[in-house]
Formats: structure tokens, sequence, C-alpha cells
DNA sequence: ACCTGAACACCGTTCAAGT
DNA sequence: ACCTGAACACCGTTCAAGT
């Protein structure tokens, strides 16, 4: 029994190491829970019940650490993705899959632009080009179709990211799109009238469905173009 | 003469004088020049030649001041692009007018995500919805559309915006890509085989034209879904 | 090899004190 | 009304010192 606990203790010892692999999941529960500004290198020093700069043993510095854990993140949609079904559907349920994503946790959203080769913008033009290039057409086209792709699901990726930052954690979206909404309406007419006009269908609309319209338009641009 | 020069300093002095409109061309200024680390409240006050307490007398805090300076790039934008063309060019036109502005003042690119009520918004999004409404088609269709091109839009934004971060300012888009290209093609062509494809594409384009390409890939949606 | 935590060089923002 | 600038409460990062 003693022997038992001791070893078991051990055992926890050994997890409780810190490692690069610990310090993202407690990055990404730091951010999760109180968002990007939650995270600081004091606050998850503390959680982690160590000092400050041990976290620079293993992590370069917290930029670094905030790509890694977009990465991780984003590393797990696409592996939950791969379907067996066409490219037309493959693309709708990745773009989804890093809609929600990004839905729960928002601050990878802007992660997303920073260093193009790193591996969450990879993973992403990878499986959806890979997706593209089953529905044929020229070279140039497809990288075109691409990079549209990548940016139309970029734009509303920091969008939703940024909107978080408006809001306390765990508000819901139409909550915070009906006070958006608000603001639209409030405006002079003279001057914004298409905005105005617009106010109704923000508040109503399901904005998960809406970005998946957005992925269709463009599909139905590149069907059209080729 | 001694009269004449008492007045020229007198009036010198009024322009001098600290206002809302001074510090945002100031920071505009300085956001130009070093990027958007640069923007320090303590550069600002510096340049302006009074104390960094100065600067909160006339606006709130730096993020609104960012947000302001960004709504003052985004509206020469939309003023300058008021052409009389058919709703095709015009929206063309705006989208270019904004890439070039992006182009020009990087830092622009992550502000847009801000607060979807701040004017830069706003503006971009009446133009383009005019523009749009022009075309006719359903209002759910033509909020799809609006939305589609805006995040598309945001999104190239934001790439660039990011992309500036990473080099030294002034440097050409040109350079960047190559070395971005260079990065993709070292990657494993088991994981990433489509991307190495894409590298030497990414190397040779012109990303002003293809983003342009993106805005017809759009457009050519929209007209096939309306 | 890995961790500690005080120290450093910065931030944005506030506010009593001035004019 | 507007400006000054020291002071405050934070940051990220470093590094001598420990184990």
């Amino acid at each position: 029994m003693a022997f038992m606990a001791r070893k078991t203790k051990r055992v926890e010892r050994r997890t409780d190491a810190l490692s690069r692999e610990r310090i993202i999941a407690a990055a990404i529960d730091i951010l999760d829970a109180g968002g990007e500004g939650a995270l600081t290198v004091r606050a998850l020093a503390a959680r982690l019940a160590t000092g400050s700069g041990a976290i620079y043993w293993h992590v370069a510095d917290k930029s670094e650490l905030l790509a890694a854990a977009a990465d991780e993140v984003i590393a797990r949609v696409i592996t939950a993705v791969a379907g067996g079904t066409g490219p037309r559907e493959a693309i709708r349920a990745i773009a989804l899959g890093i809609f929600d994503a990004i839905d729960a946790h928002p601050w990878v959203g802007s992660q997303l632009f920073r260093e193009p080769w790193r591996p969450a913008t990879l993973e992403i033009i990878e499986s959806v080009s890979g997706q593209l290039s089953a529905l044929g057409g020229p070279d140039a086209a497809q990288f075109n179709s691409v990079t549209a792709l990548l940016h139309y699901i970029l734009g509303v990726a920091g969008q939703n990211a940024a909107n978080a930052r408006l809001v306390a954690p765990g508000t819901d979206r139409s909550a915070f799109l009906a006070s958006v909404a608000a603001r639209w309406r409030a405006q002079d007419p003279a001057k914004y009238p298409f905005v105005r006009q617009m106010a109704a269908q923000l508040r109503d609309h399901d904005d998960r469905e809406q970005f998946l319209a957005g992925v269709d338009l463009i599909l139905a641009g590149i069907e059209a173009v080729r």
C-alpha cells in the first residue's frame, strides 16, 4: 500500500513535470475561459504552479505559445472532419468544422492570420485544396478558388474572434448580433440606408447557416468560372 | 513686419493646439512609418510635443484612437472611388480601393474587425450593398452576397495586415510572398502535397490581381445563385 | 537539465497640480 | 478648459542563482 502510494505519487510527479504539451493545454484552458486578455505569463505560471521563467524553458515566447495552441485546435478539427463524402460536402464540412471550433475557441480566429506557414494554416489549405482538385479545372483557377475560400473563412473567423472580445466570455452569438443590429438601425437613414435595411436580417439570421451560404456562394462561383 | 510675424506665430500656435484631428493624423503617421508596434502613447505625446495625459483629454483610449484612424483612412477610400460605372465595376473599384489602402496602411487591416458599427465597417457595407442591390435579387440572397464579399475582403485585409507585421515596414509584398512560397515548398511532401504544388503559384502571382480574381469569383457565384 | 523569482524595461492610464 | 508629468498597476522577458 505504502509502496503503491509512493509509486502513484511518483507517477503524478512525472505527470506534473512541466512540458510544452502541458503548457499549451493550460494556455488553451485559460484562453477558453477568459479570452485572449486572460492569458498572461504570470497567470499561466500560477495555474501550472511554477515560476514565470520556467515557461520560457519550453516555449520561445508568448506569441509562439498562442500560435501553437491554435495549431493544436485546428489539427483536431481537420482530423475530425476527415469524411468520405464528395468534394463539395467535404469542403462544407471542413468550413463548418473551423467555424464551430472558432465558436468554441474564439481566440483561434485571430491566430489564423499569423505566419502562413504555421500548421494551422497549412492544414486548412491542404484539406481545402485537396478537395478542390477533385473538382478539376486548370491550376490557376484552382489557386484562385483555394485562396478565395481560405480568405472568406479567415474573414469570418477573424470577425468572430473580434466579436468575442467585445462580450463577456460565454455570451451567445445571437444576443450579440441583436445588439449590432440595433446599432445599425440607429444610424442616419440618409447616410446608411442599406445598412439600416440589413439590420433586420442581421438580427434574425443564423450566422452559422449564413456562413455556409457564403461557402456555397463561392463554390457556385468556382463552378461557374471553371 | 514685426506685427505680421507675431500674427503668423499666433496662427501657428492655434494650429499647434492639441485636437482630436491632430492626434489622429499623428497616429496615422506613426503607424504608417513604424507599424502597429510603434504607436505608443508616449511616442505619440513626444511627436506632438506634449504630455501623455494630454492625449486622454481628446481621445478616450488607445483602442478608440486606432479605430478612429482606420475610420479616417477608409472614409477617404470610399469617397475617392465614388464612380459612375455599373455595379460590377463599382464593386471591383471599392474592393481594389480597400486593398490598396491596406497596402499603404497595413495596420488598418486588423482594425476592420473591431466593432461592426464603426464608420469604417459601415461605409464598406453601405457602398457594397448599394451596388449589389442594383444587381437585383431577393433580400436574403443580397444579405448573403454582401456578407460573403465583406468577409472575403476582411480576410485578405487581415492577412495583409498580419503579413506586414512579419516584415520590416516598407518591404514589398512579392519578396515576402517568395519567402512564404519557399517555406511551403520545404514542407513534407507526404503531409502537404497540395500546399507544395501551390508554392510555385504563390511565388509567381500578383496578389493584387489575385485579390480581384477572388472578387470576380464571388460575383460569379452571386450571379449564378440569383 | 530544469526551475525559481526578483529585476528590468517597457506598457496604458490616472490624477493632483498647474496654467 | 486644457495640459503636465510623476505615479500606478500592470505587462513580457531575462538571468543569476538554485536543485
